[in-house]
DNA sequence: CATGAATGAGCGTTCATTCAT
DNA sequence: TATGAATGAACGCTCATTCAT
C-alpha cells in the first residue's frame, strides 16, 4: 500500500488510517498523527496540504490499491465463471488481509469529508468497472439472466461486504470453505443455468 | 420516529440525525445542534449527559424503529415465502422512507463512538434475530439450502443496503419492479426449488 | 448557628458551609447546594439574591456565632487574668467544635468575594473589639508591657490559629495540657510579671 | 522568583499569582491570565497541563522561595538568638518585600486544589524544618522552656502572619521598631531567660 | 411559596494551522 | 527540508440566574 508516495507521506498515510480505524475520525488530531508517525506538524504540512487533503488522499490510494488487488490475475483466468470467482475470492482475501483500508472504505465512502472529485478519481481506477464489464459479457452470453449489471455488481459486492462485517464481528468464521459456498450462492442467484 | 421521547428531546435527536448526514459527526458541533433543534446547549444537558449520549440514544431508537419497521405486518403473511418477500419490501421502503436513519446506522454500527451496551440493546430489538429464525424455519422445512441462517441474512441485507446505496447515488433508479427483481434475485439464490 | 435564619435559609447556608470546606468555592455550584440542601435553585433565590449574598450572608454569621463564643461567659470572671485564659480557651474550644467554621473564616476573610461592608458588619459584632478592650485594660493597670493592644491581640490569634491549624492537620494533639501551656505561653509574653 | 523557569512560564506564573491575589481563583480564568500574560491559551498549555498544573506549580514555586529566603544568612549568625531574630526579621521582610506570594500561600495552603504531592515536596523545602531544628537545639541548649518545638515554631509563625495581615490591611503600621518589639516578644514568650 | 426546566455567557481545553529558526 | 513553539477560534460542557407553572 501506498508504494507511489515518499517515505514521509507513507508514515503519514499508514498512520493516520490505523488512527483513524482504531479511534474515529475526530479523535485523530494532527499532533497524534505527527507524534505516532514521527513527521513533525510543520513537514506534515509540507507534504499534504491539510488535514482533509491527508484523508482524501488515502481514500483515492486505498481504492486504487483495492482495484489493483481485486482484479489482480484475472487476465489469466480461461473462463468466465473463472474469473467470476477468482475476482470475489480476491474480494474476501483483501478484506482479511487488509481490514483497515477495507473498513476505511466502507465508512468514508459516503462522507461529506470525502471530496467529490475525489471519489470521481477513485471511481475510475477502481475495481467497479471491469467487474461490470465482466457482468455484462455473461449477460451476453447468455450466461446470467437479464438483469442491470451494475445492479448485480452492488448485490454482490454488498453480500461480501455483510460476511466480511459478520467476520470481523466475530459472528462467523469465514473460512475457505464457507468463502466457496459465499460464491457459489451468488453465482446460481445469477445464473441461467 | 422519536415517538417514545419528549418534545425537547425529540428534536434535539432529529436535528442531531440530520445534521450528523449533512455534515458529519465532527461538524456537527453541540451549539450547532442547539441552534438547529432550537434547545439551548443548557437544556440539551438537561435531556442528554453528553455529546456521546446523543448520539447513542439516536442509535438505540433508529434501531428499535427500524426493527419496528421492518418486521410490522409480518404476522399476517400466510407462507414464508410471503413473510420473506414482505420483509424485504419492508427494508427497502424503510431506505427510501427513511434515508438518514438507514445511512446513520450504516455508517455508525462500526463506530467506536457508539457503546457496546448500545449495540447490545439495539441487537435485542432489531430485526435480525427475527428474520434469521424465519430463515431458519425455511431450511428446517426444507425451502432453502442447508446454510448458516446468519450468513444468509447478512448476504442479502448486504445485498439491499448496496441497492440502496447504489438508489441514493442516482446509480440506478429502485422502482417497484427493480426492487420485485432483487427480491426474487435473493429468494433464488437460497431456493432449493 | 445561624439560629437567627428561617429553616430553608438555615438549610442553605449550613449546606454551603459545609461544601466549601469540604470542595473549594469554585466547585460549589448553586445546583449542588439546591440539591444537598433540598431546596430548590429557585427557591434559594427567593432568600438570597445570588450566590455572592449567600458567601457574605455565611460569613457575617459565622464571625457573630464566633464573637459570641468567644466572649461568652468572660463577665462572670473575676480577674483579668481568669478573663484571658477564658477567652482563648473558648477560641481553642471553637476552632475544635466548629472547625468548618473556623476555616471558613480563616480562608475568606481576605477575599475579594467578601464585601468591604460584610466584613465592617462582622468586626462590630466580632470578638475582637472586646479583646482588645481586654488587653488595654491589662496595659492600664500594669498587668502588661506596653505595647499596642490591637498588635497583641493579633499575635496571640495568629499563634492559636496556627495551633488549630497544626492539631487540624493532625501534626500535634491540642489536648487540655497543650492549650493551657499555649495560653500560659502567650500571658508569659506580655506579661511584666 | 520563578528564576527555575523559562520566560513563556515565567509571565504565566506571575501574572496568575497577581491575577488569584486581585480576583480570586474562580474569577482567573485561563483566558484572562492568557491576556494579561501575552500567552495564547493554546501555548500555555504547552507548558502547563492544566489550570490546577498552574497552581500547584505556582505553589511550589512560592514555597521554595520563601523558604529560601527565611534561611538565607542564617548560617552566617553567630549566636542561637541572633539566627533566631534574623530568621524571623527575614520572615516579616518576605512578607512586606512579596505580599501576593505571602497572601497565595496563606490562602491555598488549606485549599483542595492543591495536590498533596505539592504541599509534600513544598515541605521538603521550606523553611519549617530548619527552624524547628533551630528551636530544638535552643531547648536542648537550656535557652527556652522545654515545649514542643514544632508547637513553638507554628505559635510564633501565626504571631508574624497575624502582624502581617494587620499590616496589610493598614491596621498597624509595620515599622522596624515594630518588627523589633515583636521578635522580643516572642523571644520572651519561651525563653528561661 | 416552591419547583425545576430553560437560558446563554463563559469556562477549561483542544486542535488545525502557521511561522521563526 | 525539518522542527515544534505559537496562535486563537472553536469545542464540549457548566453554571449562576430567570421564569413559567
Amino acid at each position: 500500500m501506498f508504494e507511489q508516495y515518499n517515505k514521509m507521506q507513507k508514515a503519514v498515510l499508514e498512520t493516520t488510517l490505523n488512527l483513524i480505524i482504531e479511534k474515529e475520525l475526530q479523535a485523530t488530531s494532527m499532533s497524534l498523527i505527527a507524534k505516532e508517525s514521527r513527521v513533525s506538524t510543520g513537514n506534515i504540512y509540507h507534504y499534504f496540504s491539510s488535514k482533509e487533503d491527508i484523508i482524501n488522499e488515502l481514500y483515492k490510494a486505498i481504492v486504487l490499491f483495492n482495484g489493483d488487488f481485486v482484479t489482480k490475475s484475472l487476465k489469466e483466468a480461461a473462463t468466465l465463471q473463472e474469473r467470476f470467482q477468482q475476482a470475489w475470492r480476491n474480494v474476501i482475501e483483501l478484506g482479511k488481509q487488509y481490514p483497515n483500508g477495507f473498513r476505511f472504505i466502507e465508512q468514508y465512502s459516503f462522507s461529506p469529508y470525502i471530496y467529490e472529485q475525489s471519489k470521481l478519481e477513485a471511481y475510475k481506477g477502481g475495481w467497479c468497472g471491469p467487474m461490470e464489464q465482466l457482468y455484462r459479457e455473461a449477460v451476453e452470453e447468455g450466461l446470467f439472466v437479464s438483469l442491470d449489471p451494475h445492479m448485480m455488481v452492488q448485490m454482490h459486492y454488498g453480500s461480501f461486504v455483510y460476511l466480511l462485517k459478520s467476520h470481523q464481528q466475530n459472528m462467523l468464521e469465514l473460512t475457505e470453505d464457507v468463502a466457496e459456498q459465499a460464491i457459489r450462492f451468488c453465482w446460481n442467484s445469477v445464473s441461467r443455468g
